[in-house]
DNA sequence: CAAGTAGTTTAGAACGGTTTTAAAGTAAAA
DNA sequence: TTTTACTTTAAAACCGTTCTAAACTACTTG
């Protein structure tokens, strides 16, 4: 399926600019980025947009499933290109994040969700701290 | 323990504002809470702050260890009265956060740490969406 | 205790990421 | 083609947080 495709198939209209950056983050390589990375990434690659159309995008892009937002404290938004359901390591002094696979973790127990509410995604984020 | 005895011994001098910050925060009912959350608390109790202050005082409670801040991509940085290892639930909707106590949640199996790196703290976020 | 000094508080400005505004442009529907 | 709904944009606004620099206060030293 190319990008067009992808795009029309999540019900969004594919735009000159939702093309870009769906050329730059759906081409099968993952990856965890700002707004900011993304736009200086379209800058150069020869293409350029406006910062508020970037954020527009991402937010279209995440709503549709097309991408995720990592869950950090940091103050800068980091999104995710693999949608997979995943986990990750954040080296906090750095923000660096790097994916856990499914299958490199599990959980033995989980507790009782609370009353008329539903599990909705479990996100395990493994600081850490450079050894010595 | 009483709280100035709690500063000093974190290393903090006892000023008139770190007291009244923790009469509010450290009379052991824990509790999620915004910058501005507490600052309201402060003026309510019949006292004020600026604003500067109150995040400098996070900070330093934070940096000692006396409160914690939670892993989540919402603008606000909430903050933590309970410091003992335990984990989250959020409903994302409103914001709201719910403890998992530590014994409430257990991993099975952990992935291999980095080279270079050690875990510094496992932090799990189960989201949730209301029921139907 | 007094004097010195290191740390703290504050109002206000600045900052940085994100969202809003409103007008011009474009894609899809009729 | 005409109309309609949606999208893009520059610029301004917004909002949480940090910085600045001057006044203040807790602690140390004599
Ligand atoms: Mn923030
Ligand atoms: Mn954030
Ligand atoms: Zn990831
Ligand atoms: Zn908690």
């Amino acid at each position: 399926m190319n990008n067009k495709e992808k795009l029309r198939n999540a019900g969004l209209r594919p735009t000159k600019q939702r093309m870009i950056v769906a050329d730059i983050l759906l081409n099968g390589f993952n990856r965890h980025f700002t707004a900011e990375n993304l736009q200086d990434e379209i800058n150069s690659s020869g293409n350029s947009m406006s910062i508020a159309t970037v954020y527009n995008c991402l937010k279209k892009f995440k709503n549709c499933g097309l991408i995720k937002q990592v869950e950090t404290s940091k103050d800068t938004a980091i999104f995710d290109t693999n949608t997979d359901y995943h986990h990750h390591f954040l080296n906090e002094e750095t923000g660096e994040l790097i994916d856990i696979e499914n299958e490199e973790i599990s959980l033995r127990k989980l507790p009782e969700i609370p009353q008329g509410y539903i599990n909705n995604g479990i996100e395990v984020i493994i600081k850490l701290k450079r050894h010595n």
